[in-house]
DNA sequence: CAAAAACGATAGTATTACTATTAATTATAA
DNA sequence: TTATAATTAATAGTAATACTATCGTTTTTG
């Protein structure tokens, strides 16, 4: 997989960076970095600022690359779910038991990222824990309705209904299948925030995941009786 | 017997304000108006100066009340799982059967809240819009884990463990209750975002409700064989 | 009616979130 | 190889935010 992945480039939404970080050396460390202080100190603390001090750069030229902080964690996300998908179509491809194809994809979608399994500049199981942490923060703004219409959430949403095609072809009668799928990609993220921090209202810890909880729970949901 | 019996008004954590708001005229304009400010401009754009603007108050006079802003935010909302504890146990306090009770349960904390169905100078109805849009903020932030500690978040977890229990007598073998309750906490919400921003990922609509969802996901989960 | 509490007004600080300009460095194409 | 184009660093500056402190006035209350 790792061979595979380091040949794919993940496409991202232009309207979210003034020039593609990909595009430079300036760029990676950019986004390298930018992982890394957003996961130390957090989104709200997080400013160009203390970034360019960080990667010995100034902090207009970090504005050359993403408009503000908000559009770099979109931008950010959009590549997490760029990848997530990658990972989804590349482990279900040839399964040919939709039950089957459906658990894997849940287990996919729901599971911590423990390793980080590429060569990027991106480390993905920070990543991980930055999308646990604020994804949620992408969406909830003033403006989220523009934002979509631009498609800042088009991936996070074909990566839903790629998931929601699976449960149909599970069980065609269900009849919420996109609520139960967005559910779970939002749910499986919360579960996972809960463990690290309100531990008594999840049933989520070492032993038991939240790719546990939601297998079980879509397994039991889409029985045909 | 019931905690919230032996509570006569809404008892908020002391640690979250400075001065009572309920102790006062003012107190009480900050708490309607912030109401009402933060749904028409988002959290973001929200500050005490445009606060005091509105209510013919200077901005320093807000800071007697609240230490910041985000105290505020955690306060609206502990008041929230206040009032929808308390019209939980009403709701739910003479009902036998279980599964009753749960589905019940299940409304009254996943149903919007359509009118404003008291006379105190809070709007309930515009406070569940600012829940929906907000209150994930709340918990998303670097110092979660100390907030937690000092039960800024208490009423929210009782809300959700007293659902647990309901979950229990439903059926005592479900081994994933509390992260079943958690789930559909945040999920509710989250349906009624979606129904307003993200509608191609959702199911819920003018005809299906994040209530029709989630009653048939618990009755059919907990359904012993 | 006196003392205490609350409030409003003003001023001030550090930080944030940018924009603009210019000079130095680096990449590239002729 | 050199001109030139692009990129980056450095500096300065602005408006807004998120406060804190002080002080005089008004309101409450004991």
């Amino acid at each position: 997989m790792d061979a595979i992945l380091s040949n794919i480039s993940i496409a991202i939404n232009e309207k979210l960076f003034v020039k593609n970080p990909e595009t430079s050396t300036l760029g990676k460390k950019i986004i390298e970095n930018s992982i890394l202080l957003i996961d130390e100190i957090g989104f709200e603390n997080f400013t160009f600022k203390k970034l360019g001090e960080r990667i010995g750069s100034n902090e207009s030229s970090i504005y050359r690359y993403f408009e503000n902080k908000h559009k770099l964690l979109v931008y950010l996300s959009s590549w997490y779910w760029s990848w997530m998908e990658y990972r989804l179509v590349f482990s279900t491809n040839n399964i040919t038991n939709p039950l089957e194809k459906l658990i894997i994809a849940i287990q996919i979608v729901t599971e911590k990222i423990e390793d980080d399994i590429t060569t990027t500049h991106i480390d993905e199981s920070i990543l991980n824990k930055i999308i646990i942490q604020e994804f949620t923060k992408t969406l909830h703004t003033k403006d989220v309705d523009e934002e979509n219409r631009e498609g800042f959430f088009f991936i996070y949403k074909r990566v839903i209904n790629r998931i929601v095609q699976m449960v149909h072809e599970v069980n065609p009668e269900y009849p919420f299948a996109k609520s139960l799928v967005s559910s779970i990609m939002e749910g499986a993220t919360h579960q996972h925030f809960l463990m690290n921090h309100l531990k008594t209202i999840t049933n989520c810890n070492a032993e038991v995941s939240p790719s546990d909880f939601y297998t079980h729970l879509i397994t039991t949901l889409l029985k045909q009786k």
